[in-house]
DNA sequence: CCCTGATTCGC
DNA sequence: GCGAATCAGG
């Protein structure tokens, strides 16, 4: 696949929005990579950005996005909610608040690791299930 | 294992 | 110029 203008266009606009390579390489599909995005991109000499994803030591706020306005917790709206996002959902489907999380999910998970461990808590009221029925076995 | 971007290098 | 393979890192 070539790049043709259009292309680029969206890389440099996606890539400037903060999305990762292969966030990218999957927006624009069409088989493209994310070797094939970052090494557009790195030629295009777009800034570098020496991975993103390191904890950080800095408690700076990067500013995912404004679409969240509202609520103080960073949710994003559906649109912004990639394949490995937190697909924690806020408010009811329909609702122009409904959001997710969107934080990355953990592999494998489609929460994050702090939404994950909400979703499957290990069963809280075992107590009162006791003879539930006692089935006899199966 | 999952992921990230950076670089190399044959095409 | 392109991008798969590879590298370096979290």
């Amino acid at each position: 696949m070539a790049w043709t203008e259009d292309r680029i266009d969206q890389l440099k606009k996606l890539w400037d929005n903060g999305l990762s390579a292969s966030q990218i390489a999957k927006e624009l599909g069409e088989g493209v990579t994310r070797n094939a995005v970052i090494g557009k991109a790195h030629r295009l000499g777009l800034k570098s950005r020496p991975s993103p994803v390191k904890t950080d030591g800095e408690k700076k706020k990067v500013a995912p996005k404004k679409i969240a306005k509202k609520s103080g917790k960073k949710f994003v709206t559906l649109l912004d909610l990639t394949d490995r996002m937190c697909k924690w959902p806020s408010g009811h489907p329909g609702d122009a608040d409904f959001q997710f999380c969107g934080k990355a999910s953990e592999p494998g998970m489609p929460y994050c690791a702090g939404h994950c461990a909400e979703a499957y808590q290990a069963q809280p009221p075992r107590r009162d299930r006791r003879q539930l029925q006692r089935q006899p076995i199966l």
